[in-house]
DNA sequence: TAATAAAGTTAGACTAATCTAACAATATTT
DNA sequence: AAATATTGTTAGATTAGTCTAACTTTATTA
């Protein structure tokens, strides 16, 4: 059984090798991630991450030579997404059953996704009605830890009078989600690209009959999907 | 802020000295417990009992002294009700959401209690209706920590031609809860005893239109109540 | 390519929660 | 009351996860 602190290591593992600029990396392999990112990104320091690198890899986790990257292993990477697929299901419990607001979800799933129950996760799940998407409208791993990421793309590259719907954000920031909330946008709310300024990067969107001139800050962290690009990776929106 | 392994002592001291054989110390105001008896609950040998002892006295949550007995203050008391309020709201939502049975959500609840969120936990009691009973039906504290526990009593002691229902188990073991649902047993259910053979000390009861034999180890361990005595301690049942 | 910077490792220390083994205090029994 | 049994404490060790400080390896740049 993995302690805590391990769940949290193959977690952070998946969000850097995984996640992180999936985009950039996309179709490149690049899954490894150096000692010093790591510790940065848990807020620990290299000696620890160091040490637990060898930890992990006794486990058959990761794989990890001294001086090198790191990496998961199939195992490794199957328990990060268990964790991931806990953290999201617990997350739309809270906003779903519980009308917790969209920002106060993360840090309570921080705790809920260490509780370890195949049965109470498959539970859950049913009773949310087997959701897709958490409620920042990140695909939920299912049982078997697999992700099919559909393919995205942000607000900034829609081009001037397509429509699209939001699916999820990319700047999961309190700031970032209080204010995507007080302008009143949710996940499924089509937005149509009304215009937008060269010179200054700045667009200016419609939804549920509302205008509003947003900047790239916004435009670039909200992920959004169009009804013919559903399921193709090219499309004119 | 407690630590996992403080909250599990504080709430065995709870159980221990407040719960435990509570009709047997009622009014005796014997809510003390000593490094033994707490070792032996808590799975963990004596010496360590003795070390936390001081460490919990420190922060002012039980009160003891060298080779004297443990009890719990105030402080003590309210922080080991809250861990007991959060296992057994868990409890009732495992069962009454998730369609988990009887004898499994105590196992998940031990790990769930220590997600510490006042917030959360209002929101799960509003979610569940605010229920007064856990599916053991044992009491719910409150958000105070406060438990108002009704006067009940066990099978055992209803006499021949009474009626009553059921409203709590007394032995929260694995096998007994299994015996209970496998004789379709449930919280909430009238219970009529039919027969009390002094000889071999066995009852017939009648629910549901079914007729059981049982023995001592049952009518010992389930708690009843009856209409005329929900809130009077004597009664004629 | 040699010097410097960046990245990573090791050794030694700390804390919390546990253990064992030896010892000390209190309670019980003859 | 002395002997014995029960109960509780202390000292020293262990493990997981962390730290700091000193050191080593790898990468970059002048």
């Amino acid at each position: 059984m993995l302690s805590f602190t391990e769940e949290n290591y193959l977690k952070a593992l998946v969000q850097l090798t995984f996640f992180e600029n999936s985009r950039q990396h996309e179709g490149q392999g690049k899954s490894e991630v150096g000692v010093n990112r790591l510790a940065a990104y848990l807020d620990v320091k290299p000696a620890t991450v160091s040490d637990m690198a060898r930890k992990l890899k006794v486990k058959e986790l990761v794989d990890y030579e001294k001086y090198g990257k790191i990496s998961l292993t199939e195992l490794g990477k199957k328990e990060g997404m268990m964790v991931i697929r806990r953290h999201r299901l617990w997350e739309t419990f809270l906003y779903q059953k519980l009308d917790f607001n969209w920002d106060e979800i993360h840090e309570l799933a921080e705790e809920l996704e260490h509780i370890h129950s195949i049965k109470l996760m498959n539970r859950l799940d049913q009773f949310l009605d087997f959701p897709s998407f958490d409620p920042h409208g990140d695909a939920i791993p299912d049982e078997n830890g697999e992700i099919t990421i559909p393919f995205r793309r942000t607000l900034s590259e829609v081009k001037e009078g397509k429509k699209c719907k939001m699916i999820a954000v990319n700047d999961n920031s309190i700031e970032f989600l209080k204010y995507v909330d007080k302008i009143g946008l949710k996940i499924e709310d089509e937005i149509e690209v009304l215009k937008k300024e060269d010179f200054d990067a700045l667009t200016t969107i419609q939804f549920k009959q509302k205008q509003l001139v947003v900047s790239p800050k916004f435009t670039d962290n909200i992920f959004v999907l169009c009804a013919t690009c559903l399921n193709a990776k090219e499309c004119d929106c």
